[in-house]
DNA sequence: CCAATATAGTTTAATATTAAACTAAAAACA
DNA sequence: TGTTTTTAGTTTAATATTAAACTATATTGG
């Protein structure tokens, strides 16, 4: 819809296009992840109960943050929700008295596994179109891409 | 950052992968366009200049906010930005009279092109680190799937 | 040891966005 | 033709997010 034109591109065109044709992935993709989310998750919820089920260890919001690239106060009321809904426990940290400490809760965890039904339904005539091989093609290119702009953020 | 296991990945690991990447390439370009955008600019902003910028003719708001995939809400908003720094001009339709026309102003076209030096400036680094070959050899990939995506919204 | 500075987290005000209600005009249809 | 239903745009209330101010604790450097 957005641009299907061929004329010759001036140099920047490719990184431009690049970055929108991203975009608008990341938008398409993301709203059918929302609709999916069960339990009134956010993706931003899901992000955070996705990283402790991936197997890492308990940590304070602050690195949480840094992790997702969002500000402190962003992270508070994600946190907020969380533990509200019981998914995540969030404790004082042992030593230091500013700090905490979240981890995820049985019933987090469940809420997790609920959501990747939801997101396995959602997305299964896309992985019908598209073959795990195709996709993993695409995966270091990007990677790379991903490692180099975390790496040099301005 | 937030995940490098090498785990035997279950079958639908790749596609969630995929968006992850996508998820997260998108938040840092993001966060550098932003930065970079002069005249109090938003990135939607810029988007709807840049669409008249590309040659794309006057049209009426709600098929930019079709072609921007945001609701007719948020493009009133936006229209109404662009309009107050002079930048779009908006008019009646001539013969529907619900409707509207948006098109882009001279003033519009000199802050598209402001802000095109400052993305050029913020991403200098950032095409020093990949050639424009190894950039569109990912584009072709990137297109299918965003036009499957688009083409199959739920 | 104490004062200055840095850090972790919360709160506040502002903004962009969405879904839904609303208004006005056009299109369908009977 | 006149009534019903769609459609274009705006407005409203709710929410997620950011930047900046603020509080409490930790660290650093005389």
């Amino acid at each position: 819809m957005s641009n299907s034109e061929d004329k010759p591109s001036p140099p920047s065109e490719v990184y431009f296009r690049l970055f929108n044709e991203i975009g608008i992935i990341n938008q398409l993709s993301s709203n059918r992840a929302e609709r999916a989310m069960p339990h009134g998750l956010t993706m931003s919820q899901f992000g955070v109960l996705n990283h402790f089920v991936r197997g890492l260890p308990p940590k304070p919001p602050l690195e949480l943050a840094n992790a997702f690239q969002v500000t402190k106060g962003a992270m508070t009321n994600t946190l907020k929700q969380l533990e509200g809904k019981g998914f995540v426990q969030i404790v004082p940290h042992e030593t230091d008295k500013r700090s905490k400490v979240v981890s995820i809760s049985d019933k987090g965890r469940q809420a997790h596994r609920d959501a990747q039904m939801q997101l396995a339904a959602q997305f299964s005539d896309f992985s019908s179109a598209f073959t795990e091989e195709e996709i993993a093609e695409q995966l270091p290119g990007l990677e790379k891409l991903r490692i180099w702009l975390d790496e040099n953020r301005p």
